[in-house]
DNA sequence: TGAGGTCATGCAACCGGTTGCACAACCGGT
DNA sequence: ACCGGTTGTGCAACCGGTTGCATGACCTCA
């Protein structure tokens, strides 16, 4: 592997007036870059990042934690995120964690940090913001960047539309145990309910996986809803499987919210769909963080707060 | 953030003491080494992983390529490396990646790669390769270790058992294009319906999606078929989902094979699932990749090749 | 023509560990 | 008492870039 003092020896310069050119074209003379140029790729130099991160004091590394990668939730807004990333030169590494100290030592390893949907107390999470910056997503934290996809609203809005089509008993199935979306999830369909004068019974909480859907499912059908909000995509799918195991149609008996994926399958009218654009979510909390990562105002940054909309559609 | 000299010289050594001590005990004396700990406790010292990359030459990184995260099979997958990749002291990158000058450009930056289910000729694979130290998951190329879960020999005995508990018409329906399982999967379920009589229908290709496998629905019901082997769970759920709101039930009419957690919740007797090891295959992938690691043999090794069985059960 | 400026480049000190080699202290054996 | 062999630690040279500062060439304007 070519060094940067090979480089330099060939072309017959310094090896920082080689590094300079490579860095800052503009700052060299224009004859000089094109010898150093042409002396670069005859060696096929390429950087060395280890020896330029050390360098500048930093890692090029940022950190996307999320709680578990079994929830299909995450995918696309890794996917956004990462796209992102490699935009501004940054490499993505997706972290499964969830306590503090894990999170320390993390943070201690990289550039910065994307903490998706994180569990754990306010305290735990601005503790991490303090050791490196820090974004966040679906879940708000004060003094920390974050953008979070209004799906509480759009919950308010399906269950809205449920009443309005006659729905007078629905049920909402809460998300993981210190979810921060919950709360105010279940909060928008009680409103929302009694706004429309429908009845909610509220079950969970959950995680959000097939299995735990199924689990479910039979204390649902107990509470004699008609309408059924689930806190996930996995979720509603454990939900319908097993009320067709149990002879319940759906959507006749009983309406699922879902992905508009999930809803188109069903073919029947009057289903509610509720998309959350996942990619925006990561490319937008990716934005945040390299923001974050040029100001490096770390603590007197108030940290902007963003909220995505979420789509609800109804089939027919 | 304290630094090697800053723990030298609150215990009174030298930085290589020190440096020696926290790499390797049980080079330095008993009481060098309680000190030395000691102290950097005290000061919560950590190893500035970048520098220590550049010293021994190593980027302390390993890449995990997966060709979608669309798909949950991967994450327990990635969950298993992950946990060992901590064991082993590397930072475990999750990339999304297919075409080959993006490895290309990521095996630059990295120790070593996962390849999980790589589409791309064997060529490609193969040059990939030859950069870094490479190990495959659910592929074998000549000359590269690889581990992949046996699912042809599990769909066999799926198809094998649906014929035995009745099932003359049987649909398999193909993983996506460019997938390396596939054509054995098919092949193992060709081989299975003649062996045991029964009429097979091959499907696809199809991307391991929910939307993919309710575009498939149809076509499958239109072989009157009474069973369904799908690539994917995913495949299957969109599957059981449209045949639902065509009004066709699952599994009196027809029967889709899964995984445990999803046939469960059917709550009906004589269904296959087809269970994978997803954090063994990520785990032993892993072993793989240090091992060959350790062994920079590169282009000598042969490649070691591992199978890991799947578990085929029937729900009763 | 000389003072003040700009521009391009070199020098050398970093960044924070790792490691080969030298050296001193101490061991047991003759 | 002497010698070859361990054992534990320090010294200093790396790894491969980055960057503040100094230097000298050249330009401009009074």
């Amino acid at each position: 592997m070519a060094t940067l003092a090979d480089v330099a020896s060939l072309a017959g310069y310094n090896k920082s007036t080689v590094s300079r050119a490579l860095a800052r074209p503009e700052m060299v003379a224009p004859e000089t870059l094109t010898r150093i140029l042409a002396a670069a790729d005859q060696l096929g130099y390429v950087l060395n990042r280890t020896a330029s991160q050390l360098a500048r004091g930093r890692t090029g590394l940022a950190a996307f934690v999320v709680p578990t990668l079994e929830n299909a939730f995450f995918a696309p807004i890794i996917g956004g995120a990462q796209a992102r990333a490699a935009e501004s030169d940054l490499h993505l590494t997706v972290t499964v964690a969830s306590d503090v100290t894990a999170l320390e030592r993390l943070a201690a390893q990289v550039d910065g940090l994307i903490l998706a949907a994180p569990r754990g107390t306010d305290a735990d999470v601005t503790t991490i913001g303090a050791i490196k910056p820090t974004v966040l997503v679906d879940r708000e934290v004060p003094g920390l960047p974050s953008v979070v996809a209004d799906t509480a609203t759009a919950i308010g809005a399906v269950v809205e539309g449920l009443a309005v089509r006659g729905h007078r008993r629905i049920a909402y199935i809460g998300g993981p145990p210190g979810s921060w979306q919950d709360p105010g999830r279940e909060a928008a369909a009680r409103n929302a309910a009694a706004r429309s004068g429908a009845e909610l019974t509220v079950h969970g909480p959950f995680p959000a996986t097939f299995a735990a859907g199924v689990a479910a499912a039979d204390e649902v059908l107990a509470t004699g809803a008609t309408a059924v909000v689930p806190y996930a995509t996995a979720l509603a799918l454990g939900l319908m499987l097993t009320f067709r195991g149990r002879d319940v149609h759906v959507p006749d008996d009983i309406v699922v919210s879902a992905e508009t994926t999930v809803t188109h399958a069903l073919g029947a009218p009057g289903i509610p769909a509720i998309d959350v654009d996942g990619e925006g979510l990561g490319r937008t909390a990716m934005d945040l963080l390299t923001t974050t990562l040029l100001t490096t105002a770390l603590l007197t940054d108030p940290g902007e707060r963003r909220r995505l909309p979420v789509k609800v559609t109804w089939s027919r």
